[in-house]
DNA sequence: TCCTATGTTGTATG
DNA sequence: ACATACAACATAGG
């Protein structure tokens, strides 16, 4: 259940495979994540492959490889993991699992001893994920067109405002999550987002301060560049929780209190999703 | 049985 | 055309 900085973890969990050659590809081609892409064609084109380097954007992955002819192709690996996806690396040669879509063997080169090779193994066993497969020498359009990470300093407190203009009546809630300008942001980072910030998530993005504006961009890029560092930069066998200190930790909570008032969280469901908040410092009344 | 789930997208409505 | 709301996707677990 990924969001930016998860998305980072799980991409580096195929480390171990960069710079091997992919011998074979397994993959079940009825499965839904495939339905972005044409599966008979990756596995035709990308064994003999080598893989080169990966990256990660809002919640989306791309692993690059080089092809062995003599042009060296490039070639786009692109991962979305959905609800449930999940990256793992395996010893060479077990079966696939149910869940398993996408397996890539790296036998082990020739002058390692130490090494009997591995498999790259995407699975997701709700399907809300999404493989997707490009040729040529720059990256696919849909990756050059993810809008810039809240990060950068493109992520400015004017495109905020501007953005939050043109969605006046929707909830804060609805609109942090839409990818086109907070990419990579989900569920929960929303929420963080929204309680440092003292925002109330059914506040209507059009009755929003200048003050409370700026307040909710300077959140949400702290809240993003916390969690790359807790979460994203992690070595651990399993992504690691943010501190007790964040409401992630109190969020699902039975009778979970607010890490800063100590009073009571609530739970609705806003902008679609379920939403957690500290009534006593997030006031649906505008200041 | 019914409800929930850290996500996205297609469709209906205004 | 644009903004908004919500069902649908597929599966497991409480």
């Amino acid at each position: 259940m990924p969001e930016l900085a998860e998305v980072e973890y799980v991409r580096r969990r195929w480390n171990p495979g960069l710079g091997h050659v992919v011998s074979t590809v397994r993959l079940h081609p009825r499965a839904g994540v495939f339905k972005t892409c044409d599966p008979a064609a990756l596995a035709a084109i990308l064994p003999g492959a080598r893989l080169d380097s990966s990256a990660a954007a809002a919640k989306q992955m791309l692993f690059r490889f080089t092809a062995a002819d003599a042009a060296h192709t490039q070639l786009w690996l692109g991962l979305h993991l959905g609800m449930t996806g999940e990256l793992t690396v395996r010893p060479a040669g077990l079966p696939a699992a149910k869940a398993d879509h996408l397996i890539l063997d790296q036998p082990a080169a020739p002058a390692a001893k130490n090494s009997l090779g591995r498999s790259l193994v995407f699975s997701d066993f709700r399907m809300f994920g999404r493989v997707q497969f490009h040729t040529g020498p720059d990256a696919p359009a849909w990756w050059a067109g993810i809008a810039p990470a809240v990060t950068s300093p493109k992520f400015t407190i004017a495109v905020v405002s501007e953005f939050l203009r043109r969605r006046a009546r929707a909830p804060l809630k609805a609109v942090l999550l839409m990818q086109e300008r907070f990419p990579g942001i989900g569920n929960w980072m929303a929420d963080e987002i929204l309680w440092r910030a003292a925002l109330h998530p059914a506040r209507r993005c059009g009755d929003l301060s200048p003050a409370e504006v700026k307040k909710l961009h300077r959140e949400t890029v702290w809240v993003a560049a916390q969690a790359l560092r807790l979460i994203g930069e992690a070595d651990t066998p399993e992504w690691p929780d943010p501190p007790k200190t964040w409401l992630f930790q109190h969020r699902w909570e039975d009778g979970g209190k607010c890490p800063r008032t100590k009073k009571p969280l609530e739970r609705a469901t806003i902008g679609g999703r379920t939403t957690c908040w500290s009534p006593a410092r997030q006031k649906l009344s505008a200041t």
